[in-house]
DNA sequence: ATGAAAGCGCTAACAT
DNA sequence: ATGTTAGCGCTTTCAT
């Protein structure tokens, strides 16, 4: 109590300062270290990370951000669901960011958030971020994105346009398309669609695949089955297909409903694939383990990441040049045994 | 050209003064109104409002945690997969932290990272962090935590300890005990275990939970199968344990693996639950809709995560007062059909 | 209930 | 190759 912890205290961590005291050199030499700069002796070098280490420094990010007006730190706005592909594709956004020299700031934005992405953004802005992205974005009131930093959209069609939005991976709708026409190839007459919410622009990529697949092979266009993602509402679309003689093929917006409506479907006394082909789409774990083991697609979701990232950082650090564009990620369709030709037509006629 | 963008430029973002010459009060005013300190007029406060939304204004966090010494913001070592217990840890305690009006910023420590946690700590410590949390850690080279700031550990027994670490959600072990006894119920002589990678503290928490279970019954110990968390070294696993006749019930550490397992002991001709039960562990979304639907245990991420945060922010903003004491997330076993008496003992011998 | 002055710990611009 | 000076935009402390 007879000493001040505050300020001056034995407690306060130590500054630049203090660090180029103990070195016997100037307080910008020390900062010229950290920041590795040029024009530094070894030796001087050196002295001042010993006496930094001996000290316990470190660099005050606060302090560096209000000097500098960069922050190195990328924000990112995710749907906040454990759903497995937005997961993914975090973790690879974390990884990437790291790589280059990024820390990451996190905000969720719940389904029916008051605010939604653009009060994430905006929380974003406030916090202090070089650049954003958004992971997977629903679409909510047309977000006209208003920000000066860049702004990386993973997963949405360029339209989700602003003044410095770069955009990638949005080539799900050729996975998509690849699935269909896997099935159609195994000779199905046309494929039935599972949608996830149309709401995702994720979703809507996959619905736009399966139509192009369809309307290039002059198939029927069957009636779309809304889903939500989850295992359950793919149960239910399950319980709606099984009745429908028809239905020999369906392409899942996602593994979880896929599953589901196996499930259905097998209750229901259809076979999978030897009644109903199915494919899902993401490649989840469990997806080469579950009965029978789900032919997919999967999406390379650190791939995606990491080229989304790559073309952010160019945009947060070369502001003046062209942005980067984005290649397409590969397709990579999993076969297993979920598919397989449709069964001989037993009954031509419909009574 | 004629005039410079930079400092003064047309596009440097406004502050507080902007604010406070337009809204006619002194710079500290507009702080204060930010601030939501007391002692402003109802009149005042409302015309720096009206002011700062005219101009656009945000709060730069820079400058306040320099001046402040307070970032609001809390820090989460992950482990960088999209496993979903992990998954949905991290957007429980995103949301929590929100909730309580800190920013999160997130760190991966990929399994056999140079630095691991302790890495993860530092350059979390130096972007500038308020609190920190370790999201099922993983025991490598005894961290020992030696940080100023207040760290909360989800998921580990509290001999991770340091000077300022409280804890939460260590509960698991019940859960385990819980999934086991349950198999006992049901008549099994014993119950095998199909563990986790041992490094994790979640994975040793279930090994312990079964362990105490059996012990309690007087029941044989089994040998235990050791697993990776994926279905792939479940369905390994299941291999090894549908030659042996004695198994008829086994708890998995996680649900992926079980998914795995259960596949293995059908294409060995061991029928699930007939011939062999299996429990799962996390309840992830496809648990109830793979063949058979799987018995399991299921996590209160969310309550887990908030219960964290309420400690974390309790030690941060009243570090004088004892921490404040977790409770045992509660349990809650799920039964559905993966699980169920032994079959009858058909061979009495082993001949 | 409001304001003035000082300074948080760094980087930028300009010496030397 | 190294040092000096002046802020960055807030919060703090102390007046009033």
């Amino acid at each position: 109590m007879t000493r001040p912890v505050g300020r001056g205290g034995s407690s306060a961590a130590p500054r630049s300062v203090d660090v180029a005291r103990l070195a016997g050199v100037s307080q910008k030499t020390v900062s010229r270290v950290f920041n590795d700069e040029q024009y530094v002796s070894a030796d001087v070098r050196r002295r001042v990370l010993e006496a930094a280490d001996e000290l316990g420094y470190r660099l005050n990010n606060a302090a560096r951000a209000l000097a500098s007006g960069r922050t190195r730190s990328i924000g990112v706005v995710t749907l906040g669901t454990a759903l497995y592909g937005p997961a993914s594709l975090l973790m690879g956004i974390e990884r990437a960011a790291r790589d280059t020299g990024y820390a990451l700031r996190v905000v969720n934005t719940l389904e029916g958030d008051p605010g939604g992405i653009a009060g994430a953004v905006e929380s974003l802005l406030e916090q202090g971020v070089d650049g954003i992205v958004i992971s997977e974005p629903i679409d909510e009131s047309k977000v006209s994105i208003h920000v000066e930093v860049p702004v990386l959209v993973l997963g949405a069609p360029p339209d989700f346009a602003g003044p410095r939005v770069v955009t990638a991976g949005v080539g799900s709708d050729l996975l998509a398309r690849a699935a269909t026409e896997h099935l159609l190839g195994l000779g199905h007459a046309t494929v039935h669609h599972l949608a996830g919410p149309q709401r995702w622009y994720a979703a809507r990529d996959r619905l736009d695949g399966w139509r192009a697949a369809l309307k290039a092979h002059g198939r029927d266009e069957p009636s779309v089955v809304q889903g939500d993602w989850s295992a359950a509402s793919g149960y239910a679309a399950g319980c709606e297909l099984a009745s429908d003689g028809d239905v020999t093929a369906v392409f899942a917006a996602n593994d979880d409903m896929a599953i589901g409506l196996i499930r259905a479907l097998t209750e229901a006394g259809r076979r999978v694939p030897d009644d109903v082909s199915v494919v899902g789409f993401d490649d989840i774990p469990v997806a080469a383990y579950v009965t029978p083991p789900l032919t997919t697609v999967r999406q390379p979701f650190d791939a995606v990441a990491q080229e989304g990232l790559k073309l952010l950082v160019h945009a947060i650090e070369k502001p003046h040049q062209d942005p980067l564009l984005a290649s397409d990620p590969p397709v990579e369709l999993v076969v297993r045994s979920s598919t397989a030709p449709p069964p001989p037509r037993t009954t031509p006629g419909h009574g």
